[in-house]
DNA sequence: ATCAAAATTTAACGCGCGTAAACTTAATTA
DNA sequence: TAATTAAGTTTACGCGCGTTAAATTTTGAT
């Protein structure tokens, strides 16, 4: 059976084939159309609702690579984020896509697994396609910053959620300094100082600001940081959680009966941890272990305990990138310098702590 | 600051427009290249070789929308997949991605959000670009069959994960009465006979196969089956598996003591559940309750205790959705009739029962 | 060396739309 | 109502590549 595609349509109303065809049974100028097609609020309103009610008759599409190919920009906006199988980033982007959409764009996502290699090839891919611009929430320390920069010299780009030095226009993300703050002085109130549970040789930027942030938090309220460092690389993160975590409790070596885990991953795998080994967790007299996390993961309302943790606010982050992109991209300017906007996180209490 | 984009590339060897340049400077004709770029497999070894070495001195690739627009089929697969947030989804359409970069073609990954309408929407920007194929996982019970069909008439399309009675040319997913059989039957041999836990109208069809599997591997065995709906719509799954499995346990009106959830997204929320009420779960005799799930989530190993489940063979249903849709595209065929397959899922014990 | 098959080159057309210039018509203002 | 301006029409060209047909070269087997 060969494949020959049904041509769908009506007999009565043959599909239009081009804007030369559609022109001639709307009655509109083909350069008009084409006007319309580029920004439907560039014609007189008259003719644009002739021409939409011409396309609830005949359905008609322009056709995508004919009409991208000699635009200097096209309406294409690229997001890239780290690791789609991370509901978190997973969430974020959903949120970026609707912006997106909303403001007549086309958003292309793409996720980088983790990998370096793939966030370049990812960005190299969507140079391909000449997008109108990026929004880019990069792997962090692993990412090739000069091949990055080398991008962003020529698309313009938002960074998001992870700051990288000088790459992009602008970056918009969360405060850990005031996060981190909130969340030791919360901890602080109510028990124990928390020590401080992250990756030692940790791939997100955002680990470094929570850490000096916890440093700083605790040295102001009169405290000796304790950090506890887990061994490991990568995006596995619940699994290097679980594994020091297993180590240190079996071992006897927690430094505080409160951790504040540098994210949710971490904290999720930590939490499984106490729970096989028979560690109470939770915020009542009856528990020996607090822990709190930082992100709001999805899952860390269904943890056991469910997880004390910062919400960062997707919402504002994602809607702020989207409105500097765009306001690059109609303005047709770069800014004068690197804007860097960053939100403040809310403490969610829940059960750990 | 206007935007300037700063052209890339060395002064010595200025960037190449253009194929015809290309062809100059490379001293091969333009529709052998043409043929190259189309299929590099297309021409002489000897040819090949010089193209590539010239395409290492000059860096020149093809004007992708120029490329595409008169070719009667491109080189673009779309994946579709029904919630991207949800790690399940996000590791399979991972496969699948990966599988379709590998056989040279260009993945395009949309996600649907849970909701139909962004399903039809997702399938007609598709169509749009002229994808070659499409792998679609559907939404289920909730997607518009009649759309998608249409859909299916126009673009080669092989479902998977979820099936729906003729649509596409081809299904590939789990064999949910293989799986499910196996689950109970290890159930019923370390304990009580299970009760099914699952959501009163499910969209997913998977759901309904596993109730059936379910009631038939509990007959076959001479039990009576036991069935616990929860109610509850969307895709929220672990927050209903939370309500319903609270309610329950919190009236004692557990049917059985052994729960097998219909997924393991209902079986973390329901795990949560009975933590937060005191009621201790797991296959040891100092345990109330055993449960398990379905799909082998990435959290499963992370829950309190540790999910006991079935692992579908992500590896396997990505590697044959693709290569049916390949076969598909290469031959320009379409089946004579619409092929399902499915394959065996595999028992994971952990903790939980 | 001979010759047919295979691969490449040359030349040329078309795809569907962006875009620019010159002109005409319609809407706005005085 | 005339003058002005905004919007639309006509005409025409160009983009970069797919594709075809005929001419030519290369290849590999005889």
């Amino acid at each position: 059976m060969k494949n020959e595609r049904r041509v769908c349509g009506r007999m009565t109303e043959p599909k239009i084939k081009n804007m030369e065809e559609f022109a001639a049974v709307s009655g509109i100028s083909r350069p008009t159309l084409s006007k319309y097609f580029n920004d439907p609020s560039s014609v007189r309103r008259s003719t644009r609702t002739r021409i939409e009610s011409a396309l609830e008759k005949f359905d008609y599409q322009p056709n995508f690579y004919a009409m991208n190919q000699n635009r200097r920009l096209t309406k294409n906006i690229g997001i890239v984020i780290p690791y789609m199988a991370d509901p978190f980033f997973a969430e974020i982007a959903r949120n970026v896509e609707n912006l997106v959409l909303d403001a007549g764009y086309r958003p292309i996502l793409l996720g980088s697994h983790g990998d370096p290699e793939q966030e370049i090839e990812n960005l190299e891919n969507l140079r391909v396609i000449k997008p109108a611009g990026v929004l880019l929430a990069p792997l962090g320390r692993v990412s090739d910053p000069d091949r990055l920069s080398a991008f962003c010299a020529d698309v313009p780009t938002v960074l998001f959620d992870a700051n990288i030095e000088n790459v992009g226009e602008a970056f918009v993300g969360s405060d850990n300094m005031q996060s981190i703050g909130l969340m030791v002085d919360y901890l602080c109130e109510t028990g124990e100082p928390p020590a401080f549970f992250e990756m030692k040789s940790p791939s997100n930027p955002n680990a470094l600001k929570r850490r000096s942030a916890y440093v700083y938090a605790m040295e102001r309220l009169g405290h000796a940081p304790l950090l506890l460092q887990a061994p490991g690389e990568g995006w596995d993160f619940e699994d290097i959680g679980f594994q020091e975590g297993s180590r240190v409790i079996s071992e006897r070596n927690l430094p505080s009966d409160t951790i504040l885990c540098s994210n949710d991953r971490l904290a999720i795998g930590f939490l499984s941890a106490a729970y096989q080994l028979g560690l109470r967790v939770g915020s009542g007299a009856e528990s020996a272990l607090r822990v709190a996390g930082h992100d709001d993961h999805p899952f860390s309302r269904y943890t056991c305990p469910t997880l004390t943790t910062i919400a960062q606010d997707y919402e504002a982050i994602a809607r702020k990138s989207a409105q500097t992109l765009f306001g690059m991209i109609e303005s047709n300017a770069r800014p004068v310098s690197r804007i860097e906007t960053v939100f403040d996180g809310n403490l969610v209490r829940r059960g750990s702590a």
